[in-house]
Parts: C-alpha cells; structure tokens; sequence
DNA sequence: CGCAAGTTTGACGTACATCAAGTAGTGTGG
DNA sequence: CCACACTACTTGATGTACGTCAAACTTGCG
C-alpha cells in the first residue's frame, strides 16, 4: 500500500566507548546532577549510520536509549511493506522504553546519530534504591504513553490537512527554534508516520505554501509563518 | 464527521467505602499477597451507571483505578463532535495511568461498573519503599504503552475488515472465553475505537458473518469460528 | 405490548490512494 | 566546477474504500 522497503539494513558502525559524556541527562539539568551521574557510569556510546537499525522488531529489549545527536524512527513494517512509524526520536529523547521482553518495533537511525545505550537490567536495579532514578523512569514512560495516545487520536480521527499542521506544530513544539523548522526525515517518513501517502503529504504541504502559511527550503527546512492558523487547523477548526 | 455528542454527562453515583475488597490485585494473585495487601488498605470502591463519566480530560490526574465489573471507555472528543477512543478498559485493568498533571483523556463507564480507585500520592509513597509496587506500576505503564503503539499501526495501516479482525481478535486475548466473546461496548464504541464509522462496522461484521467467520446474538454476543482465518485478515492476508 | 434506541442495509459522494510523468535537489567522478 | 546520474519531491489524472445520507429493521426496556 504504501512505503517499499527500499532501506536496505545497513551494518551499525558502532564505535563503543565507556566514557563520559558532556551532555544533559533526564530533562535540562545542570551539571553534578545525581541522576545523571548514575546513568553517565552505565551509559555507552553508540554511533548509527543513516538508515542504520539500532534495533529490531523482536529482538530481545536490554536496553534503553539517549539520542545525542541526529534522529531515530521507530517503526513496524508490515507482512506486505506496509510502515507505520510510531515515534519520532530528536536529540534529548529517549526511546526503546517498549520493553516488554522484547521490542515491539525497529529502531532505525534517520540521519547519522549518536546514541547513548543503558543497560535495563542496571537501569531497573538503580531504580530500585535511587528514587530520582525511578522517577525519570516512569516521567518518561507517561510522556511516551501520553505523545502514543494523542498520535492515536490523529490517526482515528483527523483529516490529512489536519494532521499535516499537528505535525509541524508537534516538531515546533520540540524545538530550540519556534519558526525555523529542520526536518530530518523524508516525505515518506512522514506520510508513514501521519499514516498518510508520500503524494499526500506533499500535497499537503504545497498547499500550506500556497496559503502563506509556511516557507519551505531545500524541502527539510520549514519556516512557520503564522502558527495560529496552523492551530486552528490542527485542531479542526480549518474547514477550509 | 462521527459521533454525535449524546452521551449527557451523568452524575456519578458514587458509594465510595474504605472497605475490603475480595479480589484480586495487582496480576492474578492469590491471598495473602503483599502487593494486593498494600494497594487494597489504600484502594476506594466506586460505582458508576452507564456513560457516567470517571473523570474528565483536563481533570487533575489524583487517582489511578482498576475495574472490578462492568467496562470504562477512555475517550477524547474534537470540538465538533469527532470522538476516539483511546482504550477499553475490562474487570481486571487499570486506567487512568495517562497522569501528567492532568488526564489527557475522559474516562466513562460503558456498563454500570464498579472500579476500585487508589490516590496516586499514596501509591507513589508505596513505590519508594515497596520494590514490587513500583515493578507493577512500570509493567502497568509499559502494557499500556505497547498496546497503545499497536493501536497505532493499526490506525494508520490497516483497513476496516483488517481493524474488525484484529479488535474481535485483541478482545479474544482479553477474555476467558476463547471463542464465545462478550462485546459490553456498543457499534458506536467500537467504530470511534478503530477509526471508522458506525455503518462500517456493522457492514463488516455482516460480511464476516456471511463468510461464516463469526456467528452473532443479540448484537452484544459474538462466537469466533473460526481464529485462524480472522489472524490471517487481522495480519492482511486476508486478500478477500 | 409498544416505543425509543440501537443496528443493519442501500444508494451515493468524497477524501485520499494509486498510477504516471515530470522537476528539483544531492552527490560523484571527470 | 560542471556533467551526469540518482534519489527525492512535486504535480496531474483517475480509481476506490470508506464516509454520508436515508430508510428499514431489530432489540430491549418500561
């Protein structure tokens, strides 16, 4: 129906290393932060090529994961190529959290990434004593629980327009920058992700063009010019 | 686009107690468990009458609940009536785990129901102390999450007699009864869940029916006949 | 039993998918 | 630095699965 499975898995050149890294843990903390200090003593850090699988659907879930740097999809693609991406994955985020003995989904690198890898089973005995730890834990798995069930309202329930501007505005919502958009991912990405067509989702965008809306360049930079009409539509007020 | 707003806010009946509560907790736990012990000294019993609401999107999440009889649907409604709904909720399982400060979602009472609610303040103090609390609440967490992520690629790929199959088939997972399956919720519950319309579901139960698949009673009362040809709909082979 | 709510079935419309060219970006080797 | 090729994106023409509208039928409660 949609997407071939032109993504020919290529081998991850995973550069290994157990050293520190001068990046924030958790959400934005300083520096001496607890938290992080735990997690810096476990983490490893993994380098992924585009298109790289960082994971598979059914491998056994050991670990969590921190992007650093570039973007991870996490996706499932079905018996007659068929893709649906769940999630979105910018540097900051963690994700593999769908541990339930093994993952239900593929995690793949978008653009060249660097990862930070956690081993659960340290992670889970940390938590047991350091509360904080325990905390951050669940924090995350409510926001993963929280994004899932808003992307499964979209999906039910909005029209191609509507779900185009949700985008945006949920990668807006993601950014330093709140106009000057950089997209990692390709058309296709999105149109899997918003369970859309490639073609739709051009569509799409060419009209908010056309509407002023927004300015796109080099097709992965997107420029917001009035994000209160992105709103109104995202939220099914733009009957057109 | 669906669903019309008639489901008049009822107010809910509630017979709260501090009382003790003879089923069981947490999994499926015998007597004498510390985990049940702990969360039934902290556990109110509630009753709710059909489409008496739970709680309310945007209400401050205080409690989390787990169903004792009956059913809870967890729902969003768009400003012009569009309505999904992000999960049933059967005897046995928790909700409103969707706390971020506040509930993302309403949750309602698809059949009288009795629900047991625990204040998540009281619950938290226990997982800081109380190691199997805290696991539950992350295998709770992590259930939901993963069931949340196939309602996704289900939303976003799959066709209507595939979303048919896989949700006789996901409530099938979820009974006792393997083959005779009891449907608490309505055709209007079940379309909001899988995205499509009332008229939808009926024709493809029908068809289902003609096909000799399913056998139906009283529009509430479904017989599976046949698994394997549903699995394989359900997973698009189901070419027709 | 009788009415209202819920469900099924039919006829028709439409938003999005599919198929099919084109056109721009992106990278590579001369 | 440009020419070539390759991939990604856009645009157009056409098809279709599902939505909408409307009317019968069934169910279950008072």
């Amino acid at each position: 129906m949609t997407a071939m499975l032109q993504i020919a898995p290529i081998a991850a050149e995973k550069l290994s290393a157990r050293m520190p890294w001068p990046v924030l843990e958790g959400g934005r903390s300083e520096t001496a932060d607890p938290v992080a200090a735990a997690l810096q003593s476990i983490g490893t850090v993994l380098k992924f090529k585009r298109n790289a699988a960082v994971f598979n659907e059914g491998d056994p879930a050991r670990h969590v994961y921190k992007v650093i740097s570039g973007a991870i999809r996490t996706c499932r693609v079905l018996m007659d190529g068929r893709r649906q991406i769940a999630d979105f994955t910018l540097p900051g985020d963690f994700f593999g959290l769908d541990w339930q003995g093994e993952h239900g989904f593929t995690a793949e690198a978008i653009a060249d990434a660097v990862v930070v890898s956690y081993p659960r089973s340290q992670l889970e005995r940390i938590a047991e004593t350091q509360v904080a730890v325990q905390k951050l834990l669940m924090s995350l798995l409510c926001k993963g629980l929280s994004a899932t069930q808003n992307h499964v309202v979209m999906l039910g329930r909005q029209t191609a327009q509507e779900r185009l501007a949700w985008f945006l505005l949920s990668i807006m919502g993601r950014s330093d920058d709140d106009t000057n958009l950089e997209l990692p991912m390709s058309r296709l990405d999105i149109a899997d992700y918003l369970g859309l067509t490639i073609e739709t989702v051009s569509r799409g965008i060419s009209q908010f063009k056309r509407r002023r809306l927004i300015t796109v360049s080099g097709s992965h930079k997107v420029a917001l010019n009035n994000v209160a009409a992105l709103e109104a539509i995202a939220s099914g007020e733009g009957a057109l």
